[in-house]
DNA sequence: CGTTCGCTTGATACCGCTCAAACTGCGTGG
DNA sequence: CCACGCAGTTTGAGCGGTATCAAGCGAACG
């Protein structure tokens, strides 16, 4: 069974058996991080490369006077590096929005896997493009996005991220997400969020329930939250696994 | 005299001097793009780095409704790639909000100063993850920042980068934006903008004349923004130009 | 079995939007 | 030199979306 990183590189390339391999070996023992907690790269390596094995994760700013802002949702296959090592200083904290497992892959691992190999060279890059694309419409979201339009864009964004690790299906996604939560990320109130989920609910699109998002239609809510699919620079069909090697 | 991309990579590292040779030496013929029109990369070599020399632009995106964000504020010294060869498609636009002079580094020339030189690699590095970090505190301002705050935290942002390539002083810096364009910049209408800025102007921190902004209360205007600029990552001192080689 | 966390609902206030009109400065052409 | 047009700014009136404050509810859990 593939990790959820092989499968997120392989949306953006194509990897070989060999690279595969080589991705796999390269992981370190994995590290187990309670939910709600925060996660700070206390490692021996800082250079290391973290990446989320399973659970979700965020990356949030937070105000003295407690106003809080998530600025990206981190899923399985998601590096969560706080680059420290070249910034000096963390300009912002990351989080266990459940619990969540963690493995990493060594500095010099790394560098040695970017030189051998030119498709997973690439994979990275694409990867690190993307993300940023991502923070980008984040910030079309809240700057012009109705609440309406950013939960559904939000839900949008969140499936077709999963469903790339193999953790979604045309149905629907895990949605362990508090209303909080959806609140701290969209820029609004929890008591809004509230409301809105219902007139979603309402609008017969989605169904939300012990955690769980299922999409009724999956049109509809892309036309609403007005997703363009294009920014998440999947350009290999989502979810294809290949067949396990040798 | 340096280029601003040789002032801005140096707020992150100091570069030596045939580290700043190599750099201006890299540098193609300037190409003119007038204001509010798009820069489109039709250049021969789609992986070439592109560089504001002058003027300001901006990377946007636009709703068929006319809805439009700007995401993020190039200055000189900034890199203005659409990283399409990567990509493949465009996922937003780049528009000039003044008259824009380019440069390129050619890719070949690129890759080859960052085989040669380590600290011009560590430089563009830092370079780019400092730009997430200004996407990021974007995304903050939009979600979390009431009109007021957002304004002063804009103002604080571009002074103190334009500071760092030289463009700026401690009085203040240019601001060729129109209310419009801070209105798409911050998610509001130019209406409201216009309104929040009589209330800045009014406290007397700042003045906003023919496209000039003064600070005449940092400190004040700061507090106000809740801005720390430790995101921008600039850990030298800002526009200590050394003095010119040879 | 009590406590806590997350969700729901209601009442009210206000921030920022919408629509509309007028004003300013400036460049252009008659 | 003046008239005009245009882009950008300013102002006003009214509305609506979202926040705030507060209370109650249900389920999970120690």
């Amino acid at each position: 069974m593939d990790s959820p990183l092989t499968r997120k590189l392989q949306s953006f390339v194509r990897l070989s058996e060999t690279d595969r391999l080589w991705l796999a070996d390269a992981l370190g023992p994995a590290r187990r991080i309670g939910a709600r907690s925060d996660i700070v790269a206390e490692t021996q390596d800082p250079r290391a490369v973290n990446v989320i094995l399973e659970g979700w994760a965020c990356r949030y700013k937070q105000f003295a006077d407690g106003r809080r802002q998530i600025v990206s949702i981190l899923l399985p296959g998601d590096a969560c590096d706080p680059h420290v090592f070249l910034l000096k200083e963390m300009d912002h904290a990351i989080g266990a929005l459940s619990p969540v497992t963690l493995t990493q892959i060594p500095d010099a691992v790394f560098q040695r896997l970017m030189g051998r190999s030119p498709g997973l060279e690439e994979a990275f890059q694409r990867e690190a493009l993307a993300a940023v694309a991502i923070q980008r419409e984040w910030t079309v979201s809240l700057g012009r996005r109705s609440a309406i339009e950013r939960l559904a864009h939000l839900f949008c964004e969140l499936h077709r991220r999963l469903l790339a690790v193999g953790l979604a299906d045309a149905a629907g996604c895990p949605m362990p997400l508090t209303q909080l939560d959806l609140a701290d990320a969209l820029g609004q109130t929890s008591v809004h969020i509230n409301r809105t989920l219902q007139e979603l609910r309402g609008s017969g699109m989605i169904t939300l329930r012990s955690r769980h998002l299922t999409i009724h239609d999956h049109d509809g809510l892309q036309r609403l939250a007005i997703f363009d699919p294009v920014y998440l620079h999947f350009t290999r069909p989502a979810g294809k696994a290949e067949p396990a090697a040798s």
